[in-house]
DNA sequence: GTCTATAAACAGATAGAC
DNA sequence: GTCTATCTGTTTATAGAC
């Protein structure tokens, strides 16, 4: 289809055309998946381009080299990432900006664990970008810091206040961030072991009905956990 | 330190001396490290084997090549996995092979993962090979096969008799493998993202007190599925 | 913007001295 | 067993044609 002019692409990593703005993002969407999979030094630029139908000077012209495409994934991941987490907290709650009733902050932590378990464990935009934070991670990477402080950690502290108020406890205390830890660290597990456990279940990969029933296991977690603090603690230790 | 002669020594990964048994262990040990660290492919040769103290030729002698130290390394880590879990479950309960009484299968629930979580957290050992079997998960690795048969399947299913004993419930049912799954899964989540969880709790790194916290927060979550388990899932009240 | 050709560095494996 | 030296292939980056 070859096309005489294409007008300027927004940067919205929602629109890949067939203009120069397409190689762009199809170069990001194979970096991605290559550097989750292999890690960023034992992908080679030759492979990334191969997979994109790229050229490989076309990293260069791109990006500047290798090191700014990884820089430009990490931005790719962020947006990602935001646009989750904005759509299950939107879908959480109708308008309520500061949930004080404890009732109502355990049901939105509900509907958003809910939904950020069928997101990550089946859109294909999770299962890629996920080992890539993971990567990113475990090695410091130059991207770490960032994706740190504009992603985990907001995301994060929101989580905490709404744990905090569901169970009439200090948001910021060093429980309630625990706590949320591990309920996300649910999450993140089954994306990242999804081998192992598909394995264990018999299961071909990640479905409906199997984040179904995932997402079941999570939140009846989720509310078992909520409960017990709610009963025990005033914000005290364990007995 | 020169030796004319040495004895031949065992190969039970727990008696590294002065001699050509010495580099092997070196050699694994330095090849888990960076394996874990930048991956297989990410990690040259020559590096190991500057870490290692050894020649560069010295990895083609005794494991005749890179693919040979990569096995090696898988079979160190089996063996290390394996003396964590025994200990865990030898100091969960005193003789009993078949503990039929659901507290009696809590408490041992319990004590296995406080035990498991702070020998995850704490050990440099774990440290180094969780992140070794993170990658080796992720791309599919030929090590997989050997890694996932004889050592997550028998574990979890051990895991899954003892929860399916606490609650009342068919071990091997759909529901008691997620549950268990979600249960290591935070463990497994605090090691790799150890990186995120310390900076956000503000700690420097995980000692005796932050995986003692940890381990509350994890034992916590347990107790509180145990139970709401056994009140929704059977028929059973709890005194 | 996209391509080919090439340069400079580095990879794993191996031969052979000691 | 350990070392040096070297072979062969691959890597990223870049120069320049179109």
């Amino acid at each position: 289809m070859p096309e005489t002019s294409i007008e300027k692409q927004q940067k919205t990593a929602l629109g890949p055309t067939t203009g120069p703005e397409a190689t762009r993002e199809a170069l990001i969407a194979a970096a991605l998946d290559l550097f989750g999979a292999n890690g960023f030094d034992a992908t080679s630029t030759r492979e990334i381009a191969r997979r994109a139908g790229a050229n490989i000077a076309s990293i260069a012209y791109h990006f500047g080299g290798k090191e700014g495409l990884r820089q430009a994934c990490a931005q790719s991941v962020r947006s990602q990432i935001d646009a989750i987490m904005a759509s299950a907290f939107a879908r959480s709650s109708p308008a309520i900006a500061l949930p004080v009733r404890p009732d109502i902050a355990a049901n939105m932590l509900e509907a958003i664990m809910g939904h950020v378990v069928r997101a990550v464990l089946i859109s294909p935009d999770a299962a890629r970008f996920v080992p890539f934070v993971l990567r990113e991670i475990n090695g410091h990477s130059p991207v770490l810091d960032t994706l740190y402080r504009d992603v985990m950690e907001p995301t994060h502290r929101r989580l905490c206040a709404l744990w905090g108020a569901a169970i009439g406890a200090e948001p910021e205390s060093e429980a309630v961030r625990l706590a949320v830890f591990a309920m996300v660290g649910q999450i993140i597990y089954f994306r990242i072991g999804s081998q192992i456990v598909t394995r264990r279940m018999g299961w071909s990969d990640y479905a409906a009905s199997e984040a179904d029933q995932i997402a079941d296991t999570v939140c009846a977690n989720l509310r078992a956990s909520l409960q017990m603090y709610k009963t025990t603690d005033t914000g005290k230790e364990r007995p």
